[in-house]
DNA sequence: TAGATACGTCAATATGGCTGCCCCATCTTC
DNA sequence: GAAGATGGGGCAGCCATATTGACGTATCTA
């Protein structure tokens, strides 16, 4: 509706229904690549006896040292119970340890272990190895255009952690 | 590995180093923009209380109207078992209907309502506002990479499915 | 007619979310 | 120093979505 001006276009091959086309492309796309993303290390955790659910938290630990249990639910944005039974499963497989904070003694500091780095690093590379390979596939400039759109994605209120994400490494 | 030849760069700045930081980057971009996304139909879904894996079930038989059961196993490749109790549930809310097939009258043909039609095409539109804008603000150029990197991330043996979708519209 | 296929359904189980409520330790502010 | 805010932990119970394996029926194909 309320396409402005300028329509006198054919009835048939109209803007809306291009934009429908490239929307929908872009649904499908983003539930395939998205899902048989995950797909490729669900093997992996389950010979540890974990799920999707310890992955994010496994990563984001990975990515951010240090990280407080505040830090982290709001990069997960799931609520505190379920973050802890996760990070319980996590300790108790020692990959994940706390420290208390030194700044702030009531928050606790989230690091891996020798073995949860280990871990992780080899779930990294079945994305690695996944990811790289669709990268090399498209090109630079289309991986350009891949990081563009999904920021485009990101509500403004999210983006400031997400860019602090990829200031680390 | 294996990076052939003129390999006479720097020890830092190495090809592998810059590898993990793109590859972090894509996989934390559509963690944040696939779920960003799909947070965009909660409301709506959740007002006929309806999840998220009954939107998945009613976007594709939008998609393929006439699809079969098996076909749409196939897509989403969930078991019978999970898809079963959803598409009960959009029966009972008339939101979809079955006709058994023509040519093989053990295939069910699912297609949308009138009532599902006009529900999808409204969880559609809030799915078309988020991805318009992310696509306007990326320009062209990078939305055409953006297909072409999730491509690559679809296994062969997916692709034609896949690419089957997008021939109708 | 025999076997394969499409679909439905039973029972049991796992995962990963949620809400509401309450607790303690610690920091901040008045 | 007391009051309140904040960071974190935990209980109980619930819900949505997925799994497995086995079995039944209708229908198609060879």
């Amino acid at each position: 509706m309320a396409a402005p001006s300028s329509v006198s276009a054919a009835p048939t091959a109209s803007p809306l229904f291009l934009r429908e086309h490239e929307v929908r492309r872009g649904v499908e796309l983003l539930f395939f690549g998205y899902t048989r993303l995950t797909r490729a290390i669900d093997d992996g955790l389950a010979e540890h006896g974990l799920g999707r659910a310890h992955h994010r938290a496994l990563y984001f630990i990975a990515r951010q040292p240090d990280l407080t249990i505040s830090e982290l639910l709001k990069i997960l944005a799931i609520t505190k119970q379920s973050l802890g039974r996760v990070l319980t499963d996590l300790a108790e497989k020692e990959l994940v340890e706390t420290r208390t904070g030194e700044v702030d003694r009531r928050q606790k500091l989230l690091r891996l272990t020798a073995e949860g780095v280990r871990f992780e690093a080899q779930l990294f590379d079945a994305l690695r190895t996944s990811l790289a390979s669709a990268y090399a596939a498209a090109g630079q400039e289309s991986v350009t255009g891949f990081w563009r759109v999904l920021e485009g994605l990101i509500p403004a209120e999210d983006k400031a952690m997400v860019i602090a994400l990829q200031k680390d490494i």
